[in-house]
DNA sequence: GATACACTGAGACTCAGTCTCAGTAAGAGG
DNA sequence: CCTCTTACTGAGACTGAGTCTCAGTGTATC
């Protein structure tokens, strides 16, 4: 690893730490760039040089969990409702398994409005990555986005109910539940008959 | 109506008009928050006092659909996706009626990220009243919030893709379509019966 | 060892959003 | 018609996010 890719490894991995631990102790809006960029050995630019916005620091958790379901998806390819089941339970598990962050993060986002608007911002890009999983080529299509948009629904209720009651509800079989309610098999499809079994 | 009222009245509606304007001439971020105050002929803090967010001058539009809603909700009482359709329908008519002011915003958000976020924090309110209109009383419990969420995710999804292709696509059958999609009707949950019936 | 390049700090700037304070006009009551 | 309360407003200052420029410094390359 180069010398420079290292001190940015650092660097990020600096700022991350000094943003949880702030947001942890002060609270998320008493905590500015300039803390975290000051406790993280930086200059304040040279810190939105890294999280493009303060909210960035929170959900980077996420970018994790992008590259899992690609790793899921290329490992055994093919599309449909098998695929979008064995992503999902991969990512709840990495979620369970990394629980006291992502319960950080979402307990802040409860709390704080302008971080629920940032962590659903970024599910224009997670629909598109279901609508891929279920539909394949075809993920452009109109059913495959509406189905995909509402698969995001359901999975980011999941876990908001799921850091709501932390410890009694169990992640994976939430989301299991949910795509229970929506038809996530064949032959349930009423409105006509779609090729994601 | 009283004239205090009234004015409040006409300065809402002369900030609304001031912002669609010079959003639309000048685009969302080079308008401030102070020329749209100007242009309106008021002061820029009592422009937040009526807006709390620049994004609310943009997504007021969604004030009257909740009304709408209620409305319907209240017009014949019970629950379950009868009802829910009956909305659905309600609110897709009142969006294809007032087209344009809704495509304007729905544009702006496509190219401004913030104006994402925004319009998806009024979604956590949504989902709520979709439980509602699913479930009644039991608009609490995980499967309503579970499936309003869905239910929401889809319905956005299917005003961006109306939005995306303006005259060609049918707002409300695509929403139907997502229905269909979605369990729409009793018998097709897999995972466990509901009484949405 | 010289050169091109990427990263950085410093500092100024814009603008969203908040707050305080004082002025003013509407509405209630005599 | 006059007073008093109440609600709305403008003015102006303030904090902090996010952007930009510029110059300096350290790495990678030849």
């Amino acid at each position: 690893m180069p010398v420079t890719a290292k001190r940015r490894a650092d660097t990020r991995a600096a700022l991350l730490a000094a943003a949880e631990r702030s947001f942890r102790t002060k609270g998320y809006s008493a905590t500015t760039m300039a803390d975290i960029a000051e406790a993280a050995g930086v200059s304040r630019p040279t810190a939105f040089r890294y999280f493009r916005t303060k909210a960035d620091l929170v959900f980077s958790v996420q970018d994790e969990w992008q590259q899992t379901v690609r790793d899921v998806a290329a490992e055994r390819p093919g599309t449909g409702w098998t695929l979008v089941r064995r992503c999902c339970d991969a990512v709840a598990e990495q979620i369970e398994r990394d629980a006291d962050r992502v319960l950080a993060a979402y307990r802040l986002s409860a709390e704080q409005p302008s971080l629920t608007a940032a962590a659903a911002a970024r599910d224009r890009g997670w629909i598109q990555v279901m609508a891929e999983l279920l539909a394949g080529d075809a993920a452009d299509e109109p059913d495959a986005l509406l189905m995909g948009a509402a698969i995001m629904g359901m999975i980011n209720m999941a876990i908001i109910l799921w850091a709501d009651a932390p410890g009694t509800t169990d992640l994976r079989r939430t989301i299991h539940r949910g795509l229970d309610l929506l038809p996530a098999g064949p032959g349930s499809a009423k409105g006509g008959a779609t090729a994601w079994g």
